[in-house]
RNA sequence: GGGGCAUUAACUCAGUUGGUAGAGUGCUUGCAUGGCAUGCAAGACGUCAGCGGUUCAAAUCCGCUAUGCUCCA
């Protein structure tokens, strides 16, 4: 055992941003395990938020930074709980050099910090570098004094990073701690897991890599690092791998008391179980908090996915009930200190557990019904096995889990089919990853060159309307082929970059302004407004004149356009706020479009709303309006923002100055788009849909300001066309409609019954027009105008009351049909062996028809009425012989 | 983004090569009944998700749309 002091994973998080902010590296806070990146699914790694600035596409907001971030990764998910130290859920202390300090120091500090903070022995610490970094094998041996033998060199795989196959690159530099340094150094094998582990690694960005695999240095050189919390604390705490250490374990212990398992004598399949409801439980309730919510698709799914990995390994466990909340618990009080936004969201975190859990355990049941089908039938059949196919719907479309299907088919000495299974599920697979190519790049592009050359554009339409701006670059849009160019002539349609610019541009669920650039002779008609990064595009057609490179224009958005934009946008401000106040403190925002003429606004919600919600909510929103708040807009740090108790979105930017809209006592959220300057500017709002979109997600579609009066104009016309119709006043549509409904209903059935009874009627009329032939009645007639249905029942009701009997009869229910219907009692059909299918089939082909049934009642359907005589002599010679 | 499955009474669901729309629970009514899922009988309730197509005939087959479930990426 080595000797050095243990440190909770809550001390070793603070040392480390303490001994980085001490070194005036600026601490960050974590950020949201949703990117902005869209490219990446989950925030990945401790650097992912940085990567626009290592990129090259944003500037650092200060040189230096230092971050403990969260992060999950699920594809080594197989091997959570399995191996020392493989996690969904981890965190990635990191201290980041933007152009500033570079290899010498990061080599320096990062040893200062194990060893002086950490306290870990210089003996139990190996480094390594990158095969062809001479420079970092230096700083080792000369400035640390690390043995030459103790430094590894190590191929690219490990210790070269890249972001992508072009774009900065550089080499690292990794330091592992070694278990056993008794072991000596002649035989040091970092591969070696059992006797080492990693747990820092210096990223030294040094590249850029072109098209043609060039590296070329870089101009700006950054630090790019991450040091493994749970490995750290494994290490410090001196425990067999990191599930056990105070970042997890209680978690684990939540959970093996539920089960009533006592950790440290169960097995290890037992372990590994706990140990992955341990690792999940984080995950889920971290990305909840972060606001993913369960879906079918993308993040949604993972997690729904994680979420069902702990149910399953805690029924495995032998818990029964619904337990997931009971460990989130624990989870929950663990990160509180590090996350504090866990704690404020612990309401909707357990409101998603719950519903996932229940859903799982329906779909578990269900997946458990049709498995018994299946048993049963291997079994009547004789089989041993359950094929793959089966066994694989069950997963792919029932959402069985295999080894669940296994389980249960070896409890009746049953196996499955894997290797059909498997042939299956690659199948499954390819399907899915062979569409993922077909994106047109081609525009993106074009574009692309641009906004990397012409740098931000800075936006001026908060306090300006127009601007005098300069054409940074056109890219005229082709179906076939869009292209940068240098100028744009009379109906070109084009995207044009300015170096600032009045329009505002789609973000935050705000649409881009319309308006026009205007020049000597040249006019252009912009209706849409994108940004790549902070690269306003704007996008329109050249109306007159040409455009050029370097023009000076006249930038002039559409006023009456902004305005509405902008009654929709504080009205959707509000509406959060109302919601807040109505239904539950707990709403959030799941997604917002804000439109010239309308706004969607898409919230989490623990419950439906009622028709009172609704109404209430509405009503609130323009008891603000009419009490004319007025817009307090300020730029301020986020965590002042967050301290003021600002409405914050899921995901916010990672970004130190952040903009807060508040109307004082009303409401207080951080948003980039553009808003009245007080509240009566709006006019009115109206609520004009609420519906769920997905479990647990409503939507209101509202009206707000000038729009509204479209809204009306629209919905008055409707209801006075109405009025008109029904010559009633609008207040009593309703009603007049209500009415008729059931005045209509109650007449068809009237209807209904008078037919059937003249059906009964006519056909009671029939009967002493049977023949006897033999020991049957043949009844063959034509009951003239009636529909196909009440002739049934009368057929069936002439054979009941003939007894032994075959009965045929025919109408004409309207121009140009004719129905047939036969009906044979019993001993017609044993005896005799007539069928009325078969039978009715060849009469109705007389008449240019066809038909059929079961052997004891059978229609027939034809178009040919003149044939319809011929077809029933037919059908009574045919009878008459067939009975005799 | 791409597959699969589902949608039938107020609820849970049956409906086997296309041919009379059903069960249980609940509801209403009557009778019986001192409880534990009261018992017996009668009755009402259906746009078979929507739209289009094939067919003499569609809940059933085909296509589209919507909603939900589920797998893959």
């Amino acid at each position: 055992m080595a000797n050095f002091p243990s440190l909770s994973g809550r001390d070793i998080r603070e040392k480390f941003l303490k001994f980085y902010e001490e070194r005036q590296h600026k601490i960050l806070p974590s950020a949201s395990l949703i990117p902005e990146d869209p490219t990446v699914m989950l925030t990945i790694a401790g650097m992912l938020p940085f990567k626009p600035i290592f990129l090259g596409q944003r500037q650092a907001p200060q040189p230096r930074a230092t971050t403990s971030q969260k992060c999950i990764r699920t594809n080594d998910i197989e091997n959570v709980g399995r191996t020392a130290r493989h996690h969904t859920f981890f965190e990635m202390l990191g201290n980041f050099s933007f152009g500033d300090y570079f290899k010498e120091q990061a080599i320096e500090w990062a040893w200062e910090l194990s060893t002086q903070v950490y306290k870990l022995p210089a003996n139990r610490i190996v480094p390594s570098v990158f095969n062809e970094d001479d420079e970092a094998f230096a700083i080792w041996r000369d400035r640390i004094g690390i043995p030459e033998h103790r430094i590894q060199r190590m191929g690219e795989k490990d210790n070269f990073w890249k972001s992508g196959v072009t774009g900065p690159c550089g080499p690292c530099s990794e330091l592992y701690y070694d278990f056993h340094p008794e072991l000596g150094d002649e035989n040091i094998d970092l591969e070696d897991d059992s006797r080492f582990i990693e747990f820092y690694n210096l990223v030294f960005m040094q590249y850029n890599r072109d098209a043609d695999g060039n590296l070329t240095p870089l101009e700006n050189k950054n630090i790019d690092t991450g040091l493994g919390l749970e490995r750290m604390a494994q290490i410090l705490q001196q425990v067999p791998n990191n599930y056990e250490t105070d970042l997890i374990f209680p978690i684990i212990k939540t959970a093996a008391e539920i089960a009533g398992i006592d950790y440290s004598k169960a097995d290890e399949k037992t372990k590994t179980s706990l140990k992955v409801i341990g690792d999940h439980v984080r995950s889920v309730v971290h990305m909840i908090a972060d606001g993913v919510t369960g879906k079918n698709t993308g993040r949604g799914y993972i997690l729904r996915r994680l979420i069902r990995r702990v149910v399953r390994k805690g029924r495995s466990l032998g818990i029964e009930a619904n337990f997931i909340n009971q460990v989130a618990e624990t989870a929950i009080a663990l990160s509180e200190a590090a996350y504090p936004n866990v704690r404020e969201r612990e309401d909707f975190i357990t409101s998603q557990l719950e519903r996932e859990e229940s859903q799982f355990l329906k779909t578990l049941d269900r997946g458990e019904k049709l498995l018994a089908d299946i048993i049963a039938d291997a079994t009547n059949l004789g089989s041993k096995q359950i094929s793959g196919q089966d066994a694989f719907e069950l997963y792919a479309t029932y959402g069985f889990p295999l080894e669940l299907t296994q389980e249960i088919a070896e409890e009746h000495s049953l196996t499955v089919d894997i290797e059909e299974f498997n042939r299956e599920m690659q199948q499954h697979q390819e399907l899915g990853s062979k569409d993922l190519e077909a994106i047109d790049l081609t525009a993106k592009n074009a574009l692309g060159e641009i906004v990397k050359s012409s740098g931000d554009t800075s936006f001026l339409g908060y306090s300006d309307l127009i601007s005098q701006s300069q054409v940074m670059g056109i890219v005229i849009i082709n179906e076939e082929n869009s292209h940068n160019a240098k100028s744009a002539t009379a109906r070109e349609q084009v995207q044009i970059v300015l170096d600032k610019t009045p329009f505002y541009g789609e973000s935050g669920g705000q649409i881009g302004d319309k308006g026009y650039l205007s020049g000597d002779d040249v006019l252009i008609r912009i209706d849409d407004v994108q940004k790549e990064g902070n690269v306003f595009v704007h996008q329109g057609k050249v109306d007159r004149g040409t455009i050029n490179v370097g023009d000076t224009v006249n930038a002039t958005i559409d006023r009456a356009c902004r305005r509405r934009v902008q009654a929709n946008h504080t009205a959707t401000h509000l509406l959060q706020a109302a919601l807040k106040k109505v239904v539950d403190d707990s709403v959030s925002q799941a997604g917002s479009l804000v439109n010239f003429d309308r706004l969607r606004f898409d919230f989490n919600s623990p419950r439906a709303l009622t028709p009172q919600d609704v109404q209430q909510v509405e009503d609130l929103v323009n008891t603000w309006i009419s009490e004319a708040h007025q817009a307090d807009v300020n730029v301020m740090p986020i965590e002042k923002a967050k301290t003021k108790g600002a409405t914050a979105m899921f995901g916010e930017k990672y970004g130190d100055e952040v903009r807060v809209i508040d109307f004082p006592g009303v409401s207080m959220e951080l948003c980039g788009g553009t808003h009245v300057s007080n509240t009566a500017e709006i006019g009115a709002f109206k609520i004009i849909s609420e519906i769920g979109i997905s479990s647990g997600v409503r939507r209101i579609e509202a009206v707000a300001g000038a729009a509204i009066l479209d809204y009306l104009n629209i919905r008055d016309k409707v209801v006075k066309e109405l009025s008109d119709k029904f010559k009633v006043k609008p207040e009593e549509i309703s009603d007049r409609v209500n009415n008729l409904q059931a005045e209509l209903k109650a007449t068809q059935k009237e209807l209904e019954a008078a037919k059937q009874e003249l059906a009964l009627a006519k056909s009671d009329g029939l009967l002493s027009q049977a023949e006897t032939v033999g020991d049957y009645k043949v009844l063959v007639a034509n009951m003239g105008e009636m529909d196909a249905k009440s002739l049934q029942s009368a057929a069936e009701r002439l054979q009941q009351k003939l007894g032994e009997a075959a009965v045929v009869v025919a109408s004409i229910p309207r121009e140009g049909k004719v129905s047939l219907v036969a009906a044979f009692s019993q001993q017609v059909i044993k005896e005799k062996k007539l069928q009325a299918g078969k039978f009715i089939g060849g009469i109705a082909k007389i008449c240019g028809g066809g038909g059929g049934g079961r052997p004891n009642l059978a229609q027939a359907g034809a178009r040919d009425a003149s044939k319809l005589d011929e077809a029933l002599d037919t059908a009574k010679q045919q009878l008459v012989a067939g009975l005799s």
